[in-house]
DNA sequence: CAAAAATATTTTATCATTGAAATATTACTT
DNA sequence: AAGTAATATTTCAATGATAAAATATTTTTG
């Protein structure tokens, strides 16, 4: 019988855990946030909370490891609600630049409390753990699947 | 200004890096399974092969933590390729009884060899971290997410 | 300088998922 | 036993993502 080493099967396993804490936020956050944003716009709503310096669409779908057809519609979406500013690039005509607006930094603070109590319960949760390297460990995770392609 | 405490924060960091991992393990996976065989239905394969043991639609949707009606659709799809069978259940006429079928059991150890170079790629890369508690960590995690509805 | 290649965005068709409604069956209650 | 509630599956419309093609602009190259 095909047997395939352990090393592979719990890899299988961890990808799998992954996929599902990520459906179960993301259905989580997506039934708490308001009903005009998703979690795609509030994510890219928060992104720009943190630095406000202009992005072109292909470098938030890069930021977000999404399609560049997908960040086009979020940022439509984003645009037609006035939660950003989108401006042609003067020196390349190709290019935009996309920055949040005021509307746009008080509908992601309006955001954040809206999802605020599922943070806080998840931390409560998880207190006695995911103290130090949890989130180090996902990251050398991702660099490792992700670096091929840039 | 408006301002969240640095837990919240982190905890978003967390779960977008939780989504990105998922989304390019998922495009990874995906890409390299036999085109007859996308995530959701090997995952379904992959379950069987390590218990057979029938299990009704319901029971594979909770396992997988997605909708009957996402579970509908790869079971007929599965059913329709010949990779499992699917009969009523004689005691309760409102549930079917799913188990994998023998060239399920093939497609699923080819699709298993067609994806081996990517899982050991990650493991090689990975070798230094993941050894002892991150599987451990994120089983915590999701049970904290996912406690609520059963 | 003209042609070809590279880059940035949008459009299109396709696909898998969700939530809710529809259908069918079984279990509970009185 | 009848009526109501609970359970299991399927169907349906809407959504958001992908890959690939189309369009437009800039850069490179010969």
């Amino acid at each position: 019988m095909l047997q395939f080493n352990n090393k592979d099967m719990n890899l299988l396993i961890l990808l799998s855990e992954i996929a599902t804490i990520e459906q179960l936020a993301r259905n989580k956050l997506d039934n708490a946030l308001p009903k005009d944003l998703n979690i795609s716009s509030f994510s890219v709503l928060n992104h720009f909370s943190g630095s406000k310096a202009e992005k072109t669409p292909l470098q938030l779908a890069r930021s977000f490891h999404v399609t560049k057809g997908a960040m086009t519609n979020t940022l439509n979406k984003l645009e037609k609600q006035g939660y950003i500013h989108v401006r042609p690039d003067w020196n390349d005509a190709r290019k935009k630049c996309v920055s949040i607006s005021q509307s746009g930094i008080d509908a992601r603070n309006n955001a954040m409390k809206s999802i605020k109590p599922i943070l806080d319960e998840i931390i409560q949760k998880t207190n006695h753990m995911t103290k130090k390297s949890l989130l180090g460990d996902l990251r050398n995770f991702r660099e490792a699947i992700e670096n091929d392609k840039v």
